[in-house]
RNA sequence: GGCGCAGUGGCCGAGUGGCUUAGGCAAGGGCCUGCAAAGCCCUGUACGCGGGUUCGAUUCCCGCCUGCGCCUCCA
């Protein structure tokens, strides 16, 4: 089986081709940055994450674009409330995004396009539109035209005609449906030039050019978040259709993080921002809350579900541990079939994980009979796998001898280390007294031991 | 009004027309251990409600109830 993913626009999955052989082209519509990211952005940005590491994986050369909406109503009005610039709002913003989207280990993508850095393309684009009649201006306003373009509707299966009308009625706007490429410049706020006059750019507008102009008029992939298919996926494809461009193959949208059943938002006050979740859960294992379940499916937030998440890893973290630290160094390997067909099927992440516990079980089973070849084949397998879903415990991305520095670790090893020798004299005497003192006493120190057939086992909790 | 999603065992969360009915967490029992820890084994029998199709439905169809989302900015 190869992979397989669910396309929005046709409501089916559909076997991946890429457009070009051995690339895959991703474009995600990223942040607008007026605020602090919650786990509801970064959930999205997972999930591309994992997808990218999949095709990766599949020995794709994956171009992965992720923008940065760093101008639009609400940034101007929030750094007007807070009287700062517009561009240091988003600035500051756009810096809180990438610092929570590295913190949870997703690959930096191959480019970060500003809107504000792209309008000559979308004035290019723009004069496309209006040059096939798809597009006219009036008072200094561009607005697309959706009589003019018969296939509108057909990404998200909206009747234009049934859909409310949310923009008010302008000057010049011909027909209540046509939405807005271009906006004129008002007073005070930041604006740009154009034939038509000066302004600033429409949020449907900046994706469609952004996209073609490091993509190219056809890619394979535009992903983002379900509340995006209408309107702003809709309006993107039929600005680039309309222009000429075959635009985007496949279209993923990834589901919400809810939280007491609704919508995560600031307006509704349920918002859990990122900084603050990292004071109570290791990254990696926030990481697995969300990139567990179906990218698809809605996730519920609560702390009894994110507790269950920080012991499922720990499993896993466990395995891998008691692993390395009886046999010695292990390197990731293969994965599993059951692995590769999860994956294929629509980025399964639920079976994926599942198969990721049973090579753990296996292992488990190994490294307690003694078969120490398979039960570093089965770690080696974990260590792949995880390594998909970026989660992998002894990648140096979360392993401790990343966050610890290197001289102390010496230096507490060297003293742990003769701790457990006095520990092991004294259990071999008997002297079980004494031996729990030294492991009671290493417990409140943080250091956990484990008595193995190999020796003693110790790990530091570094949370 | 239009378009769409969801309701699964104590909890999270997959999935499927029947067969071995995922996986994890929690619980109980057992094994292992000096005691632990970690681990392994066993146990639990679920699919919102009402109809229909079928030899058989949690899975398909119809209706209903409940919750949620989009149609204005939104991951």
């Amino acid at each position: 089986m190869s992979l397989h993913l669910y396309d929005t626009a046709t409501r089916s999955t559909r076997e991946f081709h890429p457009s070009r052989n051995g690339t895959a082209s991703i474009y995600v519509c990223g942040a607008t940055v007026q605020g602090v990211p919650h786990i509801g952005h970064v959930r999205g940005a997972l999930n591309y994450d994992v997808l990218r590491r999949w095709l990766a994986a599949g020995g794709l050369d994956v171009l992965l674009v992720r923008n940065v909406t760093d101008i639009d109503d609400k940034i101007l009005t929030k750094a007007a409330a807070a009287g700062r610039p517009w561009w240091e709002w988003a600035q500051t913003h756009e810096r809180a995004f990438e610092d929570a989207y590295e913190a949870l280990g997703c690959l930096p993508p191959s480019y970060m396009p500003r809107a504000t850095g792209h309008v000559t393309q979308m004035i290019e684009l723009m004069q496309r539109l209006i040059d096939r009649g798809h597009a006219y201006a009036a008072a200094g306003d561009v607005y697309f035209s959706v009589a003019s373009f018969p296939e509108y509707g057909a990404l998200s299966g909206q009747r234009p005609d049934e859909v409310q009308q949310g923009e008010s009625a302008a000057e010049g706007k011909r027909d209540s449906r046509d939405f807005t490429l271009w906006k004129a410049a008002k007073p005070g706020e930041p604006s740009w030039p154009t034939p038509w006059g000066d302004g600033r750019p429409g949020w449907h507008l900046e994706c469609s050019a952004m996209a073609t102009t490091y993509l190219g008029g056809e890619f394979d992939i535009h992903g983002g978040g379900i509340d995006l298919i209408f309107p702003h996926h809709e309006n993107e494809q039929a600005q680039s259709h309309a222009a000429g461009d075959k635009f985007a193959n496949y279209w993923l949208h990834n589901g919400w993080v809810t939280m007491s059943g609704e919508k995560m938002s600031k307006s509704l006050g349920n918002v859990v921002a990122i900084p603050e979740m990292l004071n109570s859960v290791r990254a990696p294992e926030l990481r697995y809350y969300l990139v567990t379940p179906h990218y698809r499916s809605t996730i519920e937030y609560s702390k009894t579900a994110l507790a269950e998440a920080v012991a499922a890893y720990g499993r896993i973290e466990t395995f891998l541990r008691n692993v390395a630290g009886r046999l010695g160094a292990v390197e990731p390997a293969s994965f599993s079939p059951e692995f590769i067909a999860a994956m294929d099927d629509d980025l399964g992440t639920p079976a994926a994980i599942a198969a990721v516990h049973t090579a753990v079980r296996e292992g488990n089973i190994a490294l307690a009979s003694g078969q120490d070849a398979e039960a570093i084949a089965a770690a080696g397998s974990v260590r792949a796998m995880m390594g998909v879903l970026g989660l992998d415990p002894l990648s140096r991305l979360w392993s401790e001898e990343s966050t610890t520095d290197g001289a102390h670790r010496n230096a507490l090893a060297s003293l742990v280390d003769g701790l457990l020798e006095e520990r092991e004299k004294a259990r071999k005497d008997k002297n079980f007294a004494v031996a729990d003192v030294v492991r009671d006493r290493l417990l409140a120190a943080g250091i956990t031991v484990e008595d193995t057939p190999d020796g003693p086992l110790w790990t530091l909790k570094d949370s």
